[in-house]
DNA sequence: GATGAATGAGCATTCATTCAT
DNA sequence: GATGAATGAATGCTCATTCAT
């Protein structure tokens, strides 16, 4: 039986569900959330949101995947455009200091994902996923590294699997701080950036 | 008459709940905990437990407050006991190097304690609480590296509370790392300690 | 999409629920009547109840909120169709004596109504509640003996705010005396009736 | 064995918390009052409130069996002061026209008085201890009236029963007007009282 | 497919009562 | 006798999920 309406419609209605979701959970924390809510804020009922998702935690997946595949598909693609290793991890850190972490709905969506993180720690499914990302995560930069290792870019002494830890430790680490109002982001990111660089580059 | 317990027997009793309340939250989390949970771990009826805690969100509170007032009391402690503002930040980098971040108990507590810091940012009240203790952890390296400038033994240039923001970012960044189990904490701490140290350093 | 349900059908849930729960709280009074009873009583859920009323305490005030409306338009309806204020006092007298005082049901519903009264008293938005119905009586009796003043069929020279207040505390007084299972309510109330009609009369 | 302290002691005790129970009830009604609040208001711990009543009912009881009991004497003892029906019956109207039914203390305990009857109204074995009040106190007019008819002082034509029932039902619907802030008690109370001599007396 | 009414398991919290000291 | 810590049954309320329309 031919479905009654298009793929088109369904993606666009999960969409907008999970929008909606993300900004409940961000303004208020996954648990806090409820069903209804979502619904409210996306002006689609409770009963249909069920057509689309199984549960509550099945939202909260699917946003995560996509936006981890989101993630992925953007550094990827932006990767492929940067020749150089050296400009690539570059490129990464100008990302994160072009944006405003303080932005209100930023914050959200950055503590929401953290919070995910966390609540992932305790199921093996979910921590799976979660390595998985993080996986990707650290071997992209590990292999860019390694890339520019061997065209002579990158300092050959350093080892990229650490380097590749420091890359995202940096990162988390400058996003974790943002919940203390007066934390100087880009004076100590640029700063980061600088050292980080000047540390990997072949000399 | 006297009191029927004494104070000693009373505060046996907090920790005693305190204690199985933090194990519990690390394994489940806050608000999956059920009071009941604390109860059957602790041993101390649901009721007992309220005569205690004013509530469960009281309960996380102390928890936190205790927490925090211990690091307080043992960073303060062992600062005393050194002379130079080097070694006070080398003997900071060593305590976290001398843990074993992957060890259970320790983990989710780590999770615990990050979790509460993301749900403080979700209340006025709460942000407060979490903002005083960043502030105190900041200052203490931001005063310790004035301290070590007056001297001569912190290079002059550097700006302390950028600084003492870039001391904890790595800290949080590495511990937020642990969560994959193969991320090499002693050789990123170690190279992030060596290279903050040579940063700070009078040439 | 039209509702899901009509109008006419939430209307006969929330009464269902509100005579059940009327019925509950005449039986044993309201803070002994729990949610669950007024559920099992009315065949409806627990849930659904909070479908259709914030809270028990909701449920209450609903009830008499009903009560009261119920009884201003049925008084004020019958008054507009009787044209001479003593015929109006006389009317509302004999509504009360054509009425079963020891029926139980009635019996239930008028503790009901005192308890409420009472509890009232403790809060000050609910005393504007009860305040605002006794004022809205008083003044109805008031209004009737002026009008009656007016044309000259009412004593001229009696307090009509002091006879407002005398006629609903001959009515409240023998209506508490019905707690007591020989008390001879027609009897009293038809002699208070005849002695309060032959006060007010134009001599 | 002989008792440990004197009964004098238990009775002041007692005392102690009949009086402390009355006036947590009287402020916020019997089911919301603790037991805590209680021994908090007398100084008196938990566990001693229990060596001298078997529950929170047996305390309530006890209070309304000694305010019964306190009425019962009081007016006794005045009426035996007092030669002639008429003079008694005028008394009686008197102490409530010399009591301030506004007045905070008087107006919290005359709403517990009628809680607590309405409560008895819903067992058996209450409702008997509320009617004997009932039957005493109309008893007391009835027999007052009657042998004032008998020496030709009371008007020989009224049904006694009816009249003791009257006199109780002014009182009652009197002191229920009172949660009405502007209620003019004195105006309405002496015009009750009256009209109510009037009545009675021997034409 | 859409809707939202119905459901009931589950939770934090309260409090009368007991009892060891 | 006095004390207050311990207990656990009981309750109002929430909310993810189901399902009839």
């Amino acid at each position: 039986m031919a479905p009654i309406v298009s793929e088109e419609y369904k993606e666009k209605m999960k969409s907008k569900i999970l929008n909606s979701a993300l900004e409940c959970f961000a303004q208020k924390g996954f648990s806090t959330t409820t069903i209804n809510e979502i619904g409210a804020h996306s002006g689609i009922s409770k009963g249909s949101i069920y057509n689309y998702f199984v549960s509550k935690d099945d939202i909260y997946l699917e946003l995560l995947n996509r936006a981890t595949e989101n993630d992925k598909i953007d550094i990827t693609k932006n990767f492929s455009k940067l020749r150089s290793s050296y400009s690539k991890i570059s490129f990464l850190f100008d990302v994160f200091l072009t944006l405003d972490p303080f932005e209100p709905k930023r914050a959200g969506q950055n503590v929401v994902f953290y919070e995910f993180t966390f609540h992932c720690t305790r199921s093996k499914r979910l921590l799976e996923l979660i390595t998985d990302r993080g996986n990707f995560l650290v071997n992209l930069i590990k292999e860019t590294l390694e890339k520019g290792q061997e065209v002579g870019e990158i300092n050959p002494n350093i080892d990229t699997q650490v380097y590749a830890h420091k890359f995202w430790l940096i990162l988390d680490g400058v996003s974790l701080q943002t919940i203390y109002k007066d934390f100087p982001y880009y004076d100590v990111l640029s700063e980061m950036k600088e050292m980080y660089l000047e540390e990997i580059k072949h000399k």
